[in-house]
DNA sequence: CTAACGATTCGCT
DNA sequence: GCGAATCGTTAGT
């Protein structure tokens, strides 16, 4: 039921943003458990893709854990107002990371929408990076976390879905590699 | 030490 | 649809 170390530590990225559409993710913050089904994810290749913060293995204090091997959290602050939370997948030294860009409440609704409050559309709990993080609880204090931990972890319900693929948003800054389709979106 | 810049959200038009 | 809010990280002096 709990997604293993071996799940994450598989070598394409892409692929595995899309399979995660349709995992839940669960918390454990603060004395509250949430979940949530993953409704919408990216890809970042730390090799190859100039929208990642790893580009052209650039290694500094705040990347460093992208760098580890795949199954742990990296929760950084973005535009000095959110903090997003990914997936650090593949082998050690390899840095690549899956953003998680929505989520369906599925249990600890309660918590979550007092978390959000005041929110005026229950809709949206959790529909984007930054609004999820703080449904669920997560902010940096649980960076480099490891994922088969009872912090944060993924479990899988068997969920399948039709899903959507797409170009990444927010990342203009990369030039070509803004139009890469690695984007993934439950329907 | 300094300065530029975001893997976004929300409110207002 | 547009623009402000807001601060840690990064690279360069």
């Amino acid at each position: 039921m709990k997604l293993t170390a071996d799940y994450y530590q598989h070598d394409d990225v892409v692929a595995i943003a899309r399979d995660l559409v349709g995992k839940v993710l669960c918390t454990n913050i603060a004395g509250k458990s949430c979940k949530g089904i993953i409704t919408e994810t990216e890809a970042y290749n730390g090799r190859t893709d100039k929208a990642s913060h790893a580009y052209d293995g650039r290694r500094t204090k705040r990347t460093e854990v992208m760098y580890a091997a795949g199954g742990r959290s990296y929760v950084y602050l973005c535009y000095g107002i959110h903090n997003l939370f990914n997936i650090v997948t593949n082998k050690e030294g390899l840095a690549d990371a899956v953003l998680i860009r929505g989520l369906e409440p599925l249990e600890g609704v309660a918590e979550m929408i007092q978390r959000r409050s005041p929110l005026k559309d229950e809709r949206n709990i959790s529909s984007g990076p930054g609004t999820l993080t703080i449904a669920m609880g997560i902010d940096r204090e649980q960076n480099n976390l490891d994922l088969q931990g009872d912090i944060i972890w993924l479990e899988d319900h068997k969920l399948t879905y039709a899903i959507d693929q797409s170009a990444r948003i927010g990342i203009d800054y990369a030039g070509e590699d803004a139009k890469l389709p690695w984007r993934f979106k439950k329907r």
